[in-house]
DNA sequence: TCATTTAGTTTCGAATCGAAACCATAATCT
DNA sequence: AGATTATGGTTTCGATTCGAAACTAAATGA
């Protein structure tokens, strides 16, 4: 049985990954909310978002999101529609520093893994994250690629790009397919999504 | 390229497996100190090896210990051979609480695995534990299994065990062979062990 | 003996966190 | 419309975590 094992080092590779204390002026916490904000979609970069992703209160994301804001990281905006809604947007300084991450480390000791080990081993992460965000009763975060509501086959239709998200009724860009998503719903138990909190 | 979201999978999974806030009158950093002392062998339950396992201060490992021993979950004792030296115990109390370790939501969904996909699964991780280690110059935790140190072969001899540390040269009980030690050296480059900090 | 190293603790200030109170803007109901 | 309720965000509070640095005591070594 080594799925005691497994619990442990996942655990425990994930605190070492994050990096000690402040690389590049910022918190691992920070690091966190920067990597959300830059991989979420439009529909998600709102604090109340971020702190179902993190896992959070409302109250400790935005003290968070604060920080971030007023180191130039994070641009907020108001909703036009929502006067109570504010979207984040990572700054090009953001952009710029994400390059440092100190997650890089994790990142390229996977790449160092043989591209179909690496193809099943991130299916098996997403699997069991998907286990752990429902005994745990939290909301999951995913990509359009598995999303129930995720419609269109993104042929070219009147010269309009044809993928709709049937959630919110709005028209997807391209590049939006592989962005984060609050309102992901899984298509088919087994098929979870990316993140979850 | 799904070394990116690997790393974030990991990174995600191991933040939401933690549980948030107080679980059993615990928080999630304490429950990794009660873990690392139930794990460890005894030359590696000390304040200095789980402040490496850790990766954090003496400094801060010595506050964490400080609220788990007020709180009955570690006994302190003090070593003969070394006025300077301390060992830390869990106490009965310590051991019936892991049985609620909010890591077993993590456990359960490695369970699910099936038996050599885990087995490979496992390996995998150990493998980037080893290769982020290196990168963040840490130290690395293992056991006697892949250890340089481990000498005998188990055969009974004068009826005494016959496993040894050829670090610390003293003789192990079976029972040892599977706990962590912070004296772990690994046997050849692309074995590395279980823990890291 | 005296200097240095090592194990562990303490103190300080900053950051994180959950809980709860709070404000403003929708949405709902009669 | 007017009152109620729900939702999105912020603020404040106290407890915990954390790194850095100063500190004590015991071992080591020249």
């Amino acid at each position: 049985m080594d799925s005691r094992l497994i619990a442990e080092l996942i655990l425990h590779l994930g605190r070492i990954a994050s990096g000690d204390g402040l690389v590049g002026g910022l918190t691992p916490t920070q690091w966190t909310g920067l990597r959300f904000f830059a991989r979420a979609n439009r529909f998600s970069r709102t604090p109340s978002a971020f702190a179902a992703f993190h896992g959070t209160t409302r109250g400790t994301a935005s003290q968070i999101i604060k920080g971030l804001v007023a180191d130039g990281y994070l641009k907020q905006t108001r909703s036009e529609t929502d006067g109570r809604s504010i979207t984040l947007d990572p700054t090009p300084k953001a952009r710029a520093l994400l390059k440092d991450d100190p997650l890089q480390a994790l990142v390229r000791a996977a790449d160092a893994l043989a591209p179909g080990v690496r193809g099943d081993f991130a299916a098996i992460l997403q699997r069991l994250l998907g286990s752990v965000a429902v005994q745990a009763g939290k909301p999951l975060f995913g990509t359009c690629e598995t999303c129930a509501h995720f419609e269109g086959d993104g042929c070219c239709q009147d010269g309009v790009n044809a993928y709709e998200c049937g959630f919110v009724n709005e028209p997807l860009a391209a590049d939006e397919l592989e962005q984060l998503c609050i309102n992901f719903s899984s298509a088919r138990p087994g098929q979870p999504g990316i993140g979850t909190a």
